[in-house]
DNA sequence: ATTATGTTGTACATTTATTATACAAGCCGC
DNA sequence: GCGGCTTGTATAATAAATGTACAACATAAT
């Protein structure tokens, strides 16, 4: 997995931006810094791209580029913390902030989330912290232990989090499109949900519709977004055969789609016919199907 | 959010107003102080476009920009005066939002968004733009005008940013605390929150538990938070009586929290014994009712 | 070897700001 | 109607930001 793929003239080509102009852009705001190759001539990332497509679509909208530029640094800020990367101070910040949410104290939870951002990078906070807590908090719920209501106020804060941070990822258009949804009669999102969160942070559009869908409705989607992979999430085994039904139906139908299926009814034993939709169970793995199928 | 952000340019786009008129008002009416940048090129907020918008609003119904600029001086409640009339444009948007959300186009939809809290004001956008097309498409949905996919997206995308907007009011901690949360049985939280929304904008702190919870939870959170008003939503009518022994049951065992239930099903003709819980409809009674009870 | 595509500088034209002043069209009181 | 005031717009002089072009050279591929 090499850094750098695509050279100025692609990169031109792609955004619409002149080779000169992208220069000019390096040399004045300090907002792209290609890596070089043997020959010294510069190889731009993804993660550039899309850069240079946000800041082209604020352009196009009246900003100036040095406008723009900086505020991409202010959006940026948080990500590029990498100070305190993981340690054990986070998990006592998720313990503070759990506490803070079954006591039904707002304030202070969201002054926990604010510090937290604040101190650790942005996957570090939604996919560990806040999703992790949402876990946590769904297991706690489960075995009884918070009340319905405790439930609903944790979740609504965190979801609420997680949302925002999702919806704010600079996401467009070079990257194909991805539509993630629940598999046939399955209810828990919250896998998919990080799955979700973790395909945006890549900068792919995501189409998320969460749970479960009425027979059907997912050809619609499918039709009007068009997009190159389609994830299914299934937790429970007896859902795992409708799912796999519905991943061959759309797969007769729509060929060109990659579909993947995830989630806790995928571990373990599946299948035979299963096993062509295996994504895995963690991030890397995740990775490797995506880019696999590039 | 950041300082100042539009230049001249954007400004002029987006209200209409050409970029000579916008330096002679600055220039002869104390009314507009944008910040300058290094460059000594001016940087507008959403708060100024609002404002214009408002001026070039009076200026088209016949009023001369003197004038204006005096109306708006004499009020100077910023967030409460120049939203009330709105007009048809912010309809016109709201259409174009609900098309984004119908083709799955996030990246449109979010854009409007943006634009929107740009031109409205935060009461405007959240309670009649994006409630107000919730409203719009659960009433789609239920007619099966739409799939269950663009149900679905639609509503995680507009709860989500109602949810930043509700999450990111300061709460004013000398207030008393409010519970917002739905009747027993009861699934449709859209009404409970707005109720929320508005309470939030006033300062108190809600928390807000959403769709109904198991029996006797209420009770946990209640202990908990030790609120001064509880608040109950109630849309179906069937689901009237056992909200409304509900709320006797927490009246008797916590007497110094005032408990109010709104919903459809508090419309029209309600048993005697419900009129004490009585809120009301419109944001003005709701402003009422809470205040005869501080 | 030739061609295509890079690179770094520097230079320049264009666009977009800025201020200050001027002016024409419209409205109002006398 | 006339003079004065308001108000939008136009102009000129100036400055900065920004896109692009060119020269001189380096590398890769055919």
């Amino acid at each position: 997995m090499s850094e750098g793929k695509y050279n100025i003239k692609a990169v031109s080509t792609l955004t619409g931006i002149q080779p000169g102009t992208l220069r000019a852009w390096e040399r004045r705001y300090s907002i792209l810094e290609p890596v070089r190759n043997e020959a010294g001539h510069r190889l731009y990332t993804d993660e550039h791209i899309r850069k240079l497509k946000w800041l082209s679509e604020k352009v196009q909208q009246g900003f100036t580029i040095s406008q723009a530029a900086s505020l991409l640094e202010q959006h940026d800020e948080p990500a590029h913390n990498y100070l305190a990367e993981a340690g054990p101070r986070h998990e006592a910040l998720a313990e503070e902030l759990l506490r803070a949410l079954l006591r039904f104290d707002e304030a202070k939870a969201q002054e926990l989330i604010n510090k937290a951002f604040a101190l650790y990078t942005i996957d570090n906070v939604t996919i560990n912290i806040l999703a992790g807590l949402l876990v946590r908090i769904g297991a706690l719920w489960e075995t009884g232990e918070i009340t319905t209501a405790h439930e609903h106020f944790a979740t609504s804060i965190l979801r609420s989090r997680i949302g925002m941070v999702m919806h704010s990822f600079p996401h467009n258009g070079v990257l194909p499109k991805v539509v993630a949804v629940c598999g046939p009669n399955e209810w828990h999102e919250l896998g998919l949900l990080i799955f979700t969160l973790f395909v945006r942070r890549l900068g792919y559009e995501v189409v998320y519709l969460g749970a479960s869908l009425k027979e059907g409705d997912i050809f619609v989607v499918t039709e009007t977004v068009k997009p190159k992979f389609l994830f299914l999430s299934c937790t429970i085994r007896e859902n795992l055969e409708p799912t796999l039904q519905l991943a061959d139906d759309i797969k007769k139908q729509y060929p060109d789609i990659h579909i993947g299926i995830g989630g806790a009814a995928m571990s373990g034993a599946v299948p035979e016919r299963a096993l062509q939709y295996v994504v895995g169970n963690t991030q890397n793995e995740w990775k490797d199907w995506m880019s696999s199928r590039m």
